[in-house]
DNA sequence: CTAATGATTTAACAGTTCGGTAACTTTGAG
DNA sequence: CTCAAAGTTACCGAACTGTTAAATCATTAG
């Protein structure tokens, strides 16, 4: 998962800190929101539905701990990864912070290497959780965790240059890729192939997944319609 | 699981920080033992199977951060919780901690009570990951606890790897695992074994428990299927 | 400590599938 | 209409996996 499709919901009332947090995450390309309380907070998340939520501990309206209890309630928020904000001498606050469920707590002032560090630990948990990695176009779905495709309910196993060059053309649909890029991305950059060799694997897919879904852009490339 | 039942190894190789989280574990109920040093430490952790292990980052002959990446190397500790122990001004070591594979980190100095609340958020932790002791897929029931394998109601026992293996394939049914994800996760990142070991353990695996849960993705690995 | 047993790995070979090419045909943009 | 680009097909070598037996390693009972 890129920073670019993460988003991150930034909670604090002290603007000073929501501002120090936010350039230093969108500097790492993440995608950050931010609220200034905690009814707030529940509010914009219901919107956004974020990936990651950072709750400072103290707030008006409704605090950390609070807040958490309520996100952890909604079934929308049970695998959401939530973290508390801390000062580092209110640390037995962090007693009550784990008991609600957050995934960590974070205590500040914090440096931006280790802020950014952090939040990618976090990240990693979550990659961990199964985000099933499943494409679909049209009556077409991928699935990369499996390994399998699926047309019409039926599974379809494909070799592995068939599967990869379908993955790509699948992944933006409609999109036309050039036949020097599926070179480079499923063949790799330095493999030397003959000319035809991309025809023939487009032709298998053809024949596996229907003739409709793969467009010949003619002197270009292909693209995966649906 | 009661804290009677829990094993905890601490390594620092201050004696008085030893001692004073020893003596606040131990009234707790918890089994603890000590070493204080890395290379220490991964001889106490091998005989002992410690649940729980905190390990300071600054140590003489092997650091936290090594000591947690030799430990991490090793099938056995896997899953067993690895925290660092670090002083508050020295937390850009935080990085390399999460990188190596920790679980969390606790400041010194720290107060008793926000030390044992941090060492049971961590063991809540440990009782959801080791919940699922019987994992059942399809007409297969793997024990995890008991190390048998359950078929059409017919107990299995398999030797300790084809165990382990069937143990990563089934956590994740039909996730494909790759070759190098399977070596890494059953062998250990750095041993070096043939290019049919794998396959020699799939197969037994298969003439024990039938062919048809075990699918090989040619070029990529190998997935479980019910 | 040793032998015996079983687990694990290696090695060698067989079998299969995949991927790429060649040679030829068809297509469609200019 | 032309002809470079793409489609088609059959085929071969390379890449992988399956299978088996034998060698090595580890563990345990005696």
């Amino acid at each position: 998962m890129e920073p670019n499709d993460i988003k991150i919901l930034l909670v604090d009332d002290e603007t000073d800190v929501l501002d120090f947090m936010k350039y230093n995450l969108e500097r790492e390309g993440f995608w950050v929101q931010t609220a200034t309380n905690g009814l707030e907070a529940i509010d914009v998340a219901k919107k956004l539905q974020p990936h990651i939520i950072i709750l400072d501990l103290m707030m008006p309206k409704l605090d950390g701990i609070e807040t958490c209890r309520e996100l952890r309630n909604m079934p929308m928020f049970k695998s959401t990864i939530i973290a508390f904000l801390t000062a580092r001498d209110e640390d037995y606050s962090q007693i009550a912070g784990f008991e609600v469920g957050a995934d960590d707590y974070i205590t500040k002032p914090i440096k931006p290497r280790v802020f950014i560090s952090r939040i990618r630990a976090l990240l990693r948990r979550l990659e961990n959780n199964d985000n099933a990695k499943i494409i679909k176009a049209g009556d077409i779905e991928v699935d990369r965790e499996r390994y399998i495709v699926i047309k019409n309910g039926m599974e379809i196993s494909l070799p592995r240059k068939e599967f990869e060059l379908l993955n790509l053309l699948i992944s933006k649909p409609g999109r036309v890729f050039k036949r020097e890029e599926i070179l480079s991305k499923v063949w790799g950059n330095d493999t030397i192939v003959g000319d035809r060799t991309i025809d023939v694997h487009i032709r298998k897919l053809r024949e596996k997944l229907g003739d409709e879904n793969f467009k010949t852009i003619k002197g270009i490339g292909y693209k995966f319609d649906a």
